[in-house]
DNA sequence: GAGTGGTCTAGACCACAGG
DNA sequence: CTGTGGTCTAGACCACTCG
């Protein structure tokens, strides 16, 4: 193993152990000479905590710790399944944001509505254990739930379109796809750039009159989330279903 | 603006106007010399690119260019959408590795089998349009489907073990995950390791037996492929279903 | 073995932040 | 001004791929 990334290693750990978030690393010299190596194999070394999302470096001023939230031996901590059915109930959500949008093209033909129709953005931010995993932008029909906005303020969504509209709704089709984070979201899930995140696209339509009243785009932490499908097995109409397997088969190969 | 910086700049247009995907850059020591700059400095320069997803180093063999094979804007551009009740359907598969295994403890949770049972790894690399968008490895039951190896030799592996073996497989679970590929699978892939790809694994059970026959992890391009779930939608038996769609709802926001 | 990328060292100078 | 990180050069050797 190169020395860049036993130093890596030793660094990780004495990060773990003295510092903690925010806190400035010794300068590269200092570390370059603790550590007997040359300044530039160091430098390689900081170079990989950084891509692993563990440090800042900032010109002039220092390398810093900043928060140290990613899971990176996934295999071996538990890990949250969601099944895809379930992403639309949300328990413990906490709001973002709320904007009053116009459809455009691409948001109308989502959501089957005329373009220049109101819709209403509501971002929650749904943490587990006090950490962010998940933000999900909930694009609403602004019409068919007047004050939607002003009604909901965290916790599940669809049990509030449920109880102040008396609508049910149900997910008519989730698109699964993988992205990098944006900044924003990097900084609202406390997630590194450089790893990705499972995003659901999906409708949700109004069991009764078919019209979709919610398209909504979930982005979780790879860390933290994987969804499961289970063909045969109708949607059920339970609350959310966040789930810790008991032994997962992580079979990696 | 840094040397490097300027090299990766000359460079990228040097690639696009002269180079094709797939082809290799020259060495680094030739590139040195022809910018009139130190080899260290010439490889920062091509970090860039690297990071940029333009280009993909490989020890010993050298560094390829990949980026017209990347589908940066994917929201303007037709994506397959497969749907995960088909993905061990696969209709275009070139068959990369063949390797008899031993279920460790992992493997063998994963497929209901004792530890140490014949496991035959079976891999396949599946091109659409002559460009490679998934990698499967394919964990067979190796005593009830004995001489796989040899009877499949790409194309549909369900079809394969439904003539040759008499059996037919239903697929009973699928895990969706997104992760960043390996050296191996960006190679595979032709895509950068900076990217994520969606993972899918499922297990797929004969319909008569119930038994595990096999267990496969796709790893698909994220610019390339998404994954589509429709709740209360039986698996259908049909053969690969590959489609595109017309016009895509995807929003990004 | 020849050629490629990967790592390490050494020393120099530059650019930025802050007292 | 001092101290920090950022860049560039030079040369050496290692590790991998392929014929």
């Amino acid at each position: 193993m190169a020395i860049y990334q036993e130093v890596a290693r030793a660094l990780e750990q004495d990060i773990r152990q003295n510092f903690r978030s925010g806190d400035y690393l010794p300068s590269e010299a200092v570390l370059a000479q603790r550590f007997s190596i040359n300044r530039h194999t160091l430098r390689r070394a900081v170079d990989e905590l950084i891509d692993a999302g563990m440090l800042l470096r900032q010109h002039g001023r220092g390398t810093q710790i900043i928060e140290q939230a990613v899971e990176y031996d996934i295999a071996s901590r538990a890990r949250f399944t969601e099944s895809v059915e379930a992403s639309g109930h949300l328990a413990e959500a906490r709001v973002i944001e709320r904007k009053l949008l116009t459809a455009d093209a691409t948001l109308a033909r989502a959501m089957w509505i005329a373009p220049g129709s109101p819709v209403q953005l509501i971002e929650t931010l749904r943490s587990v254990d006090g950490r962010p995993v998940t933000l999900i932008s909930h694009y609403l029909h602004a019409t068919a739930l007047p004050e939607i906005a002003r009604h909901y303020d965290g916790g599940s969504l669809h049990a509030c379109i449920g109880t102040k509209y008396g609508r049910r709704l149900s997910r008519r089709q989730g698109l699964i796809s993988a992205v990098m984070p944006s900044r924003r979201e990097s900084v609202l899930l406390q997630f590194p750039r450089n790893m990705p995140l499972l995003k659901v696209r999906s409708n949700n339509v109004c069991v009764s009159s078919g019209e979709v009243l919610e398209y909504s785009v979930a982005r979780s932490r790879c860390d933290a989330f994987e969804y499961r499908v289970q063909p045969g097995l109708e949607p059920s109409p339970a609350e959310s279903t966040v789930r810790l397997p008991p032994r997962d088969p992580n079979h990696e190969h």
